[in-house]
DNA sequence: ATTATCTATAGATCTATAGATAATGC
DNA sequence: ATTATCTATAGATCTATAGATAATGC
């Protein structure tokens, strides 16, 4: 029996049964996050991440239909654990008895530490979103959800805004913190004083913006722990 | 007399003499230009260009040694409009009068103005400076000495400034209306719903946070010309 | 018997060059 | 005579495949 041209390319997918194939499917994803996060998507070959992950070109096509077939279930694995860490982070229970500056605060923290061990990746990943729009907005969207929850998790606390329009506000104020963190992060700042600062003064510098802008008071001083 | 390795590959640089020459040159140029606004770097091929600018391949190579050879070339044409704008910007004189606030507003304007004229251009040099740091740096430390310049301009004024640290404080504004305007311009926002607002409230809310966080006066209403 | 891997290589693409041909300016 | 261009192609690099070989689980 001939089959049908619309369902070509369709097969039942299984997980891999052999622990050995899951082994390499790991390691290749691994020498692939450590690929692309060094060289980029393009100047990461096939070949590299074979080499790296000890096994063949062959096997690589074994388990991945071509290069972007890697890069998807790259981007998929890294969107599962941004999800998980979302989740986890946003809960509102998590955030009982917290003001709008201390959670903005706990946010950019967060986001530099996780941001550093992963930076080339996410250099990587701005840069497939700068070539084609399509391929990089996985994760991009991801934090575009993260903004979305915190925004809600901020708008819950609207009373202690004094910006005419909350709202507004609060959108503002997330989106730039985001665009902070994307340029400290990724060091397009080059020599410019602010990257001689320290993580500490750049946070509060940051928070004492958002805090005049939204027209919040302060966070409380933490202690130093000794 | 054999040539000292030191020499090999010097020669002494003169002008195109053929007015053909110089002709084709700025087409490849501009080619190049357009080319790599749209596709970046990597996917702007030798060939393209040569296609593009109406020549040939060995045309191309007549006039530059190699790729990298045009890729510079280009930045330093970008430089020089942009060295050539930005003295006129930044010209004490034009200033005379105005307020920090105004100048910020007029500085965001005028990026949000240029920056969607040339938003291809844009996304590749930072794609470039994304890959190789070093070969993207050319017009990011132009942006870095507009800053400095605009911070030059902005703590003569600094009168105004209640913020504690005066210098600091305009160094951190500055370099939150780049991160900014960034993100904005190479479309990063996705559909945040920063993305679906317009231009005029974009710089209102900016200038809003800068002001609120420099402690200064917002600028004065304009009136919008009948 | 099925799944996973390896070796070797075809095919595509892109950069750069060689050598011939055309245009320019003295 | 010199400068600029074109055509054709070598050489490098990378993706993807074909076919043979090894490992696994029933």
């Amino acid at each position: 029996m001939s089959k049908s041209p619309w369902i070509a390319d369709l097969s039942w997918v299984r997980e891999a049964r052999q622990p050995r194939s899951r082994r390499t499917l790991g390691l290749l994803l691994d020498a692939a996050e450590a690929l692309i996060s060094e060289k980029g998507v393009d100047d990461a070959t096939v070949g590299d991440v074979a080499v790296r992950a000890g096994c063949s070109v062959g096997a690589f096509y074994h388990h991945f239909r071509d290069k972007g077939a890697l890069v998807q279930a790259l981007l998929a694995r890294l969107a599962h654990e941004f999800r998980e860490t979302m989740d986890a982070a946003v809960d509102p229970a998590r955030w009982e008895g917290a003001s709008i500056a201390e959670i903005l605060e706990a946010y950019l923290e967060f986001s530099l530490d996780v941001g550093r061990e992963r930076a080339g990746l996410a250099r990587a990943q701005l840069g497939l979103a700068l070539r084609d729009p399509a391929a990089g907005t996985q994760l991009l969207e991801l934090q575009l959800e993260l903004s979305q929850r915190l925004a809600d998790l901020l708008c819950a606390r609207r009373a202690e805004v004094g910006h005419a329009d909350p709202e507004l506000a609060i959108d503002f104020a997330l989106e730039q913190l985001r665009a902070l963190l994307i340029l400290r992060l990724e060091g397009i700042t080059l020599g410019s004083r602010l990257e001689r600062i320290g993580d500490a003064d750049f946070v509060r510098e940051a928070i004492a913006s958002v805090c005049a802008y939204l027209q919040i008071p302060p966070p409380p001083r933490r202690e130093t722990p000794a």
